[in-house]
DNA sequence: GAAGATTGAGTTCTCAATCTTT
DNA sequence: AAAGATTGAGAACTCAATCTTC
């Protein structure tokens, strides 16, 4: 048994690749925040006053997961967090003015990041990566989907 | 930016999908061998008396990752650690006989662990993905090899 | 100095248990 | 009871600094 060609330790791989580049990238723009931290920043921006359940939900993460991330983008001023008056287990997150600008300024280094992630390949296969990962993942939606505690 | 399309972020999905199929197979079996401790193991049983530097290289780690994750497959007594006695800055590591029916055991769980995970592909697709992963990791073989501490 | 390894710090990730609120 | 959230525990991962040995 092959270990280095099984689906499952390429997954590993692309993805360590994936959060290293990402990091060189961002460290490159003169800015702090990591994959995870960007998903979820972008996520709150198209989804004002979204709750931290729903936001975990949206880019598949635990939700002990998303409460430390949150935890730091309220530390780094990108987020606020705030008990939602009308269900107060809940609590509503909203992007600041320098959480805003942030995304903005890591739109160049996120780009550069995918690009070269995928460098060895041609447009062609670039596509066609993405199409079958995309099939794969949507196929076992239901596992990993983390959505309780 | 839809982050959700990115490869990137399919990367993670992938990944995090497949971590969590493996765990699943795992338990099943009644093992608890993590995806990292069961690529070291079955490096060890394959490359006799290597060290932990090699062996990070090997499966792409990180040195102290590497590290950690022996301490716990000594703990649990599936792999030896000694000082070499013609280097003594390096560990010998050695595959234990509870370590190698180990192997042996979790096999299926690995087998399934990786069909389930490109369940939603044909034959030819699961192909065609394995080979386009290969091409991007390996064109970007530089990056993330962690090789120094 | 260079190499193998370890320690310490910080982020990510998941699970189980708990707390509050509905 | 169910849902949103938090706390605690453990594994994984990386980086910087340090230690020992070469």
């Amino acid at each position: 048994l092959a270990v280095s060609s099984l689906p499952g330790h390429l997954a590993r791989r692309f993805h360590q690749i994936s959060t290293a580049l990402f990091d060189v990238e961002m460290r490159r723009s003169g800015l702090d925040l990591t994959p995870v931290q960007y998903a979820a920043v972008v996520a709150v921006r198209d989804n004002p006053a979204i709750d931290q359940a729903t936001l975990a939900g949206l880019i598949a993460y635990d939700r002990t997961t998303i409460g430390g991330v949150v935890d730091r983008l309220v530390d780094k001023g990108f987020v606020t967090r705030m008990t939602n008056a009308a269900d107060r287990r809940a609590r509503v997150l909203s992007l600041t003015e320098a959480g805003a600008s942030t995304i903005v300024a890591a739109e160049g280094a996120v780009v550069r990041a995918q690009e070269i992630l995928v460098s060895g390949l041609n447009s062609s296969e670039r596509e066609t990566l993405t199409k079958l990962l995309d099939k794969a993942v949507t196929a076992l939606g239901e596992v990993s989907r983390t959505g309780k505690g």
